[in-house]
DNA sequence: ATGATTTCTTGATTCAAATCAAGGTCTTTG
DNA sequence: CAAAGACCTTGATTTGAATCAAGAAATCAT
């Protein structure tokens, strides 16, 4: 089994020796999933912690409409989990659902809880990883409703580029909080694709 | 010194040994701050975590236009701080300012970093509560763009009904990312305060 | 390849909330 | 207490993005 891609991830954020590193994968399980295809529904108690190792994830917001909002999307060496959920027991809002056939690992609860008590790189690693995710989320709540469909597109053009061109449009645009539509006319604003 | 309001919101959430809690309360220096006084700007970097014993702070971004976006209100017994700045030593975007005058605890970076490192109750403490806030924020960031004011005044009211008693309306609308004459006008419609 | 489906663009129209403006209420302070 | 300033409400108007609708382009499956 090859978990360098995880490794090389962890490096990239902490010191992470080989000996604890060895302590970790015996905790990891290697899952494969289809297209479309949910991780976790609204409603659900979350049970497991994703790392994406090929594909793209998205967790996201459905109303009583039926509209959805894209939390965001995770591509290659991201994390995709409901932590509040999964360590609290309690059904979560957020669903999160495969955008690709895409390849997983996956820490289970009793794991997880494990890695972050008696590994301290992974710990380490694991607050610093939340914290960088806590701030975009921060940094987006403001943007979300200070900046026009225009100035969205256009960080998001600057900021994500190789999203664009993985995603179909509707799913971008359900991340922006804007409609397709509004992308379009944009678009042909901007002249850009 | 008493540290009691911070051990009992630890104790809210982890298990907390006093003998621990001795090995941490050195690393704290409390503070106070006036009214509108700012704890951190945006440029700054960050450099304590802020813990209120009494009064109330804002995390809030700017544009360029000047108008604001509230991220949160932290009352009693709430966290504020931007780590994301505080560990890569980065400019941040994202203000801190006291609503009221208040009264604070605070761990300068290097207090902190003993702390995450070396008392693994509050490391336990902190990956939690950091939890809390992700989670709060995503399901925030969805509901940003997905609800009308009406829907967020609403929930406002449901879940945070004792901010609305101790703030001006304009800064709830800069929370809620509307302005304070929509808000009135649903207050109005609603038959309520 | 070809038809079917999905995705994207463009145009016309509607509508909800922002903006602009003014007056009223509440609070602070000299 | 009076005056000033801050805050909130209400009304009139504007406007930007959503919605509705249709057709074009791209992608997928057989």
């Amino acid at each position: 089994m090859d978990y360098s891609l995880l490794l090389s991830e962890f490096r990239r954020v902490v010191e992470f020796p080989d000996k604890e590193f060895l302590k970790l994968t015996p905790l990891i399980e290697r899952i494969r999933v289809k297209k479309n295809e949910h991780l976790l529904k609204a409603g659900d108690i979350s049970r497991k912690v994703y790392f994406v190792e090929e594909g793209c994830l998205r967790q996201y917001l459905i109303n009583t409409n039926g509209e959805e909002r894209n939390i965001y999307f995770k591509v290659e060496c991201g994390w995709c989990s409901e932590l509040e959920s999964f360590l609290n027991n309690t059904p979560t809002e957020l669903s999160i659902q495969a955008l690709e056939d895409s390849q997983l690992l996956a820490i289970n609860e009793k794991n997880w809880i494990y890695a972050v008590t008696h590994i301290p790189p992974f710990t380490m690693y694991f607050i610093r990883a939340q914290q960088q995710t806590n701030y975009m989320l921060k940094k987006r709540l403001g943007e979300a409703t200070i900046e026009t469909p225009e100035e969205k597109y256009i960080r998001f053009l600057q900021e994500e580029p190789q999203l664009l061109l993985r995603l179909p449009l509707f799913q971008i645009a359900a991340y922006l909080g804007i409609t397709p539509e509004t992308i379009s006319r944009v678009r042909k604003k901007i002249g850009s694709k």
